[in-house]
DNA sequence: TCTCCTCGAGATCT
DNA sequence: CTCGAGGAGA
């Protein structure tokens, strides 16, 4: 159950449940506009609820090439205060590790224009236009409850997430943080972490996996389609006839397996029971021989612990099927032997 | 076979 | 937030 503290509008403090806000944001593309505004933000922090905005950039991208370029800090609340050099008593609004991380300093930020202020000329810059930016799900909703509550406006703008096509685009990258795609793509990424410069990085990443997926005739909607996915089928598998072993238990015989296994991804046990040459089969049917038992306990859909394919079984079994439920351990020992 | 649902695991943003 | 695993059901 999630538990925190709110503060709402009015000043009062609530205690309990807090669920997160609905947001009714765009919707996350596919796809690789030529046309599109980057976004980037800084803020006070991580947390969606307490921390606030305290730059904001973007960059207007027309066919590739940009042509225009938008950057403010903004005054974010504060709750807290310091002492300067001379003893003046001034509001603190970041603490270390942001003055650290971002560069962006109290004084500086006493300075920045109130949101109220700034944050229309952002939307005038944006338009209703594709917004890009890597894991730009962080930047859409601070801006999203930033204008909301600052403006009563709702961002609606679709958008497309750089770190999402990056996972999909470059999986052997060993992460896809934004300063490991830029390396990896040779971009240099000095004076990072202010808006502006990392909405550049964003910029040419994008550019380069564009190039990428462009010359090599990637169809990015299909890494993405279920038409592509290939369904758990375990009838089909291939082993090698000469390493079978006809005195094994499973040996042209029929297995179902419900459940997830703990020890061994269940297309892996599938293979060991196919290289002994036995058959798996998808279901409980009227072949199968052995149904084989992972734990139950993670699957949301099971009621009174028997999944369908074991109240199948069971009631094979009365039938007089030849038909025997084993325990994942059970199987272990029979297969690992082998 | 295929679509829909739910859950848990893992990762990134400042 | 996204993704994949797995069950249910058409």
């Amino acid at each position: 159950m999630p538990f925190g503290i709110a503060i709402n509008k009015d000043g009062s403090i609530e205690f309990g449940n807090i669920k997160a806000p609905i947001r009714n944001k765009g919707k996350n593309l596919i796809e690789l506009p030529k046309d599109y505004i980057v976004i980037d933000i800084e803020t006070t922090g991580l947390d969606q609820i307490f921390d606030d905005i305290i730059e904001i950039a973007a960059i207007k991208v027309k066919d590739g090439e940009i042509i225009d370029s938008f950057e403010s800090l903004v005054k974010p609340s504060f709750n807290s205060y310091y002492c300067d050099s001379e003893g003046n008593k001034k509001a603190c609004y970041v603490d270390d590790f942001i003055i650290q991380l971002t560069g962006i300093t109290n004084e500086m930020l006493s300075n920045a224009p109130y949101p109220k202020d700034i944050l229309p000329k952002f939307v005038d810059f944006i338009e209703d236009s594709i917004l890009l930016g890597h894991n730009i799900n962080f930047d859409v909703n601070f801006l999203y409850d930033s204008l909301m509550s600052k403006l009563d406006y709702r961002l609606s703008n679709d958008f497309v997430d750089l770190m999402r096509l990056s996972r999909k685009i470059y999986p052997a990258f060993e992460n896809h943080k934004l300063a490991t795609v830029a390396r990896n793509l040779n971009i240099d990424t000095s004076n990072s972490h202010r808006a502006l410069p990392d909405c550049e990085t964003t910029h040419k990443c994008y550019s380069v996996l564009c190039n990428y997926v462009h010359k090599n005739d990637i169809d990015v909607e299909s890494l993405w389609s279920n038409s592509n996915k290939k369904y758990y089928n375990l009838q089909n598998l291939e082993s090698d006839a000469t390493k079978h072993n006809p005195e094994h238990l499973f040996y042209d015989r029929y297995c179902t397996f419900t459940g997830k296994l703990e020890k061994l991804d269940r297309k892996v046990a599938a293979q060991l029971v196919t290289n002994i040459g036995g058959h798996c089969l998808n279901n409980v049917t009227k072949q199968t021989n052995y149904l084989i038992l992972g734990n139950m306990d993670y699957v949301s859909n099971i009621k009174e612990g028997k999944s369908n394919k074991l109240k199948k079984a069971e009631q094979l079994i009365l039938n007089g099927q030849d038909l025997q439920i084993l325990s994942e351990n059970v199987f272990y020992d029979l297969i690992l032997e082998a």
